[in-house]
DNA sequence: CACCAGGGTGGTT
DNA sequence: AACCACCATGGT
């Protein structure tokens, strides 16, 4: 297995940005993972803005709204149409839940499959939503952690998801953590090297040769 | 001009 | 179960 600490300490001592997923408030960040899919943090931004400046980013305004006007609001955020959509039905799923209060003194497990059952809510967003808007201990799978795993075995062997969840979960403890090593996995994962399949053509190689290091047999 | 970004869904083999 | 097209704007 990968032990996932030592990736997480090489990562770490680079500097990178702090606070990694600033919002407001819950609600604020569950808004945002569902806008972020295939889409740049920054255009999130644009739109989490124009949605706070219509005073649009609270439960009960945007279960009411009408969903052009949401469409209007996010556009920079790409996919617009379904976006507006699912945020509309996602407020309406939590008003029929009783409100993010309700949600929060769900059991972990419960509350993911509460989440899946969202439309536009699969499993690397669900996940994101537990660690990063209901501080819940979850590992989060994406396709950065994917290839970046893939990298550290010896030949660029795929690793299945459960085996991954396993790895990082036996070796990254609790939300901080956690929280801290997605947000390192994804930024490294931006500026690493998508088209070679092996790491000693990516500008970023330090992670990969100590990273190799961390295998067991 | 092509390619990609902190995925998910629905349809086809 | 493994593919596939699609969703759409903004940056490089």
């Amino acid at each position: 297995m990968i032990r996932f600490n030592e990736v997480y300490e090489t990562l770490n001592a680079k500097p990178g940005p702090q606070h990694w997923w600033p919002a407001d408030d819950q609600f604020e960040v569950i808004v945002g993972a569902m806008l972020v899919q295939r889409t740049t943090w920054r255009n999130v931004e644009l739109a989490i803005q124009r949605l706070k400046d219509a005073g649009m980013l609270q439960i009960e305004v945007l279960h009411r709204e009408r969903v052009a006007a949401i469409q209007s609001r996010i556009k920079s955020a790409g996919f617009f149409r379904i976006k507006a959509a699912r945020l509309k039905n996602l407020a309406a799923f939590i008003v029929g839940q009783g409100g993010i209060t309700a949600l929060s003194k769900r059991p972990t497990s419960e509350l993911r499959s509460l989440l899946l059952q969202i439309d536009g809510v699969g499993p690397e967003t669900a996940d994101a939503i537990l660690l990063y808007a209901f501080a819940r201990p979850v590992v989060v799978v994406d396709a950065y952690l994917r290839r970046l795993a893939s990298r550290l075995t010896a030949s660029d062997e795929a690793v299945p998801d459960a085996s991954l969840r396993e790895w990082v979960a036996t070796t990254i403890k609790g939300v901080s953590r956690l929280n801290a090593f997605h947000a390192l996995v994804v930024e490294h994962g931006k500026s690493q090297c998508k088209k070679r399949p092996r790491c000693a053509q990516c500008k970023i190689n330090a992670l990969c040769q100590t990273g190799r290091a961390a295998l067991d047999a």
